[in-house]
DNA sequence: GCATGTTTAGGTGCGG
DNA sequence: CCGCACCTAAACATGC
């Protein structure tokens, strides 16, 4: 029988959960991210409890990774070799433990499943029961865009904070193709599912000027959840070192400021930086960005019998302006799958879909990073005369 | 083979 | 009893 006395720190079990592990090694990092090897390192160096037994508590270790909604993984880009992505804590998931202590947790953070996104989308349920339909309805859609090499995207509107209304975006926007050639390509293979798709205007990222001065205060790696492809480490870690973005910092994103777009097979993870810049707790702007987006404040809005209640209440928590929660609440409604595949992912095991994308991309690092007259600043906060977030129910 | 991820499965403990 | 957070094992895929 082991001594009492005996086992003490290097032999007592430390009173953190994994996700607690792993969210201070990631927090610990400046660029708050880490690859999976550093945050082994950082629980073996500050918690020798883990030195041995390594193959069992990576094991676990890495199912938490993968299972809890909370870990996103930030694509490296070709500034950064090395193995695996980076990992970091979703940006929306703000304060996991109470006071931060590490010790409680407070509810489980999951994003929103795909039942949950079509029902408020008002789509019907597809018959894949996989959670990861985002993934699989990206690489459907590349591979029907694959065979026709004329089609472009679907804008998708992952910042709502885009002013939709100065991109090149013609009226044929309006003509929108079949959900159902969307969600069961399999089923309905009528030839005319792929022509429905074809005129499509181009891809859009929300270029970064439109919103940069949102960027400042931002992690790099919630930068760099967006824009991983784009986005080289340094830059993001300049960016998020203003205190506060200026006209003056423009030249940061300056076009030839910026390196050119790089053809690389990376996964763009599909989360919006933009949360997290109210405070703990508050739902941002993004939160409606329909992706990574919480499920009860996604239902809860989209769902909302009057929009425009459901656009004042978000006013109240955010420094938006109603123009723009408007056009969000409404935004949520229209979204389509498609649009939510689209930030999804790439394939890699399709190389005319690869070829199309990255060459899309190009065109965006083109025509999306043009200097944009920047939003005017959030000032202080809407008035909100029935102050009151009637969140209908 | 090994590192990195994803997923399924079964288990524990706690609180309503 | 149930839901929930959490833990552990293991099968499996993928890329180097
Ligand atoms: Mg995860």
């Amino acid at each position: 029988m082991p001594r009492p006395g005996r086992n003490s720190y290097e032999e007592q079990k430390p009173p953190y959960s994994y996700i607690a592990l792993t969210a201070m090694a990631i927090q610990s990092s400046h660029e708050k991210m880490l690859p999976l090897n550093e945050i082994y390192k950082f629980i073996m160096d500050n918690f020798p409890f883990y030195r041995k037994n390594t193959q069992r508590w990576q094991n676990s270790l890495r199912h938490n990774l993968s299972f809890n909604d909370c870990f996103i993984k930030i694509p490296r880009r070709p500034d950064r070799p090395g193995k695996g992505s980076y990992w970091a804590l979703h940006p929306m998931c703000g304060d996991m433990f109470e006071n931060g202590s590490f010790l409680r947790r407070r509810k489980r953070f999951k994003v929103m499943s795909r039942l949950a996104a079509e029902a408020s989308l008002g789509v019907k349920p597809g018959l894949e029961p996989t959670s990861s339909f985002l993934q699989e309805q990206a690489r459907i859609r590349l591979q029907q865009w694959g065979a026709a090499p004329g089609a472009r995207f679907q804008p998708y509107p992952l910042s709502p904070l885009t002013p939709t209304s100065e991109t090149p975006t013609s009226a044929s926007s309006k003509h929108s193709f079949s959900i159902d050639s969307i969600m069961a390509p399999d089923f309905k293979s009528s030839p005319t599912a792929a022509s429905r798709l074809l005129p499509q205007p181009a891809l859009l990222r929300p270029p970064l000027p439109a919103f940069s001065h949102l960027a400042a205060g931002l992690s790099p790696a919630a930068l760099m959840a967006t824009y991983g492809m784009d986005l080289p480490v340094s830059l993001a870690t300049s960016l998020s070192s203003l205190a506060r973005f200026s006209s003056a910092d423009l030249h940061l994103l300056k076009p030839d400021a910026l390196p050119p777009a790089v053809p690389v097979p990376i996964k763009p993870s599909p989360i919006n930086p933009l949360v997290g810049l109210h405070g703990a707790g508050r739902p941002s702007p993004a939160a409606l960005a329909r992706i990574g987006l919480p499920l009860s404040m996604a239902t809860s809005l989209a769902g909302s019998a009057n929009p425009a209640a459901a656009a004042l209440s978000l006013a109240s928590m955010s420094s938006l302006s109603a123009a723009d929660c408007s056009a969000l609440v409404s935004s949520l409604k229209e979204a389509r799958p498609s649009a939510l595949a689209l930030t999804s992912g790439l394939p890699r095991d399709n190389p005319a879909a690869l070829s199309l994308v990255t060459s899309l991309d190009r065109d965006v690092a083109v025509s999306g990073r043009q200097p944009l007259a920047l939003p005017p600043p959030p000032s202080a906060a809407v008035p909100s005369p029935s102050s009151e977030p009637s969140s209908d129910s």
